[in-house]
DNA sequence: CCACAACCTGACCATCCGGTCAACGAAATT
DNA sequence: AATTTCGTTGACCGGATGGTCAGGTTGTGG
């Protein structure tokens, strides 16, 4: 009976509860049916009813679609910023990068429909999130390419260009959920085991860290 | 004046010239169109007014949506497979994998509106070409793999899961064109200029090569 | 030159979708 | 207990969209 647990906290507050429950549940309704269907293929309807709310009632919590849709993406950027201070922790290129792909690929299991939503947005243009793109990506881009051209001047990796790396190991870990489906249908049809995952991290590691010159 | 040129062949035809033209020019709209908005997110009016055509006549062309959609998707698979075909002629990898790397590089650079269509038919769950996926892509990977397999087993490869090089070597080429938009973003919003391209493709082909153990 | 077929298109229609709103119920505040 | 604020929802609306069609034009084969 969680109804009494919640309502046992300190301050009940049952507004906010209820606020946050629903914002909730739409947002993973919304995050599902905008990865399924698209920006355009996505109707309210069809997410009122994943949600199991009234239509109206997603217009009380979100103004517009395009409301609804830009708190989504801005939630994927934010889980996508966290992974990126993997990289940060470790002093040497093979610890840094090797944590970032784990992190990435990690991501690319728990949240596909994040990463399809995602890559839908940039591949659209970036209508909503151009800003971030120019902004926040771009700093830390460009932070990453030093630390990376540093290891580089310091003898530690192999002279390739840090830029290319970086959209290397974007483009590889996304793919695992961007292309989820195909990788489905290619092993018959079923999901990707614990092993499979295991064996894909393992493999994109390797030939990546392998491929730039740091010790595996 | 290559209406003269057209017209002294040995058959005019005129009729056949008229709907050879007009299939193209809807079909290279529709492939932008479509790559820009989505299945959902285009409109039949968009991809007339792209055409200058008027609506109605799409539909003396293509009966549905759902069939102009079809046809540009197919299109596209199409030259997927021509490319896939410069990993057979090469006898080492080296040559093979960094042919291949190389065409679908430049695929991604001519043809980045179909690649972008292409990814969201897949990330769509790819309820158009699912059969294409379950037979000639499954084939031709099936191939792929058992020849890689055998360099390996021959020694001319580090013993990396030959599966999961192809889906990186798909994944890399194919952000260029899919994130094509991101990249240009942190490239200070001009697109790739020839020698960035030519830096992108060695840099893949470098660290690619070198990671599965591929003399450079 | 005629008849037939292919091509063209403005006007129209049924449907669907995002969004609004008024009325009501439930909770908090006083 | 009264009042106010917040949450809920069925019914509705204007506009856009995919698709149709009848009537026209253009090309082709005889």
């Amino acid at each position: 009976m969680p109804e009494t647990a919640r309502i046992s906290r300190i301050r009940p507050n049952r507004r906010t509860d209820i606020r946050r429950e629903n914002e909730s549940l739409i947002l993973r309704a919304a995050e599902k049916v905008f990865a399924e269907a698209g920006f355009g293929g996505a109707t309210m309807q069809l997410i009122a009813d994943m949600a199991g709310l009234p239509k109206a009632n997603l217009h009380y919590y979100f103004a517009t679609k395009e409301d609804l849709y830009r708190r989504v993406v801005q939630d994927i950027f934010e889980i996508w910023l966290d992974a990126a201070s993997s990289f940060d922790v470790a002093p040497d290129p093979a610890t840094g990068i090797g944590a970032y792909i784990d992190a990435k690929m990690d991501i690319s299991r728990r949240y596909p429909d994040g990463s399809k939503v995602w890559a839908s947005e940039v591949m659209h243009g970036a209508p909503v999130i151009q800003d971030y793109l120019e902004t926040t990506l771009r700093d830390w881009t460009d932070g990453r390419i030093a630390v990376i051209q540093r290891w580089i001047d310091e003898g530690k990796l192999a002279p390739i260009n840090p830029r290319h790396l970086l959209y290397m190991v974007w483009a590889t870990t996304q793919h695992y959920a961007d292309f989820g489906h195909q990788i489905e249908t290619l092993n018959g049809g079923a999901r990707l085991s614990e092993k499979q995952w295991r064996e894909a991290k393992d493999t994109v590691k390797s030939i990546i860290l392998r491929g730039i010159g740091a010790g595996v």
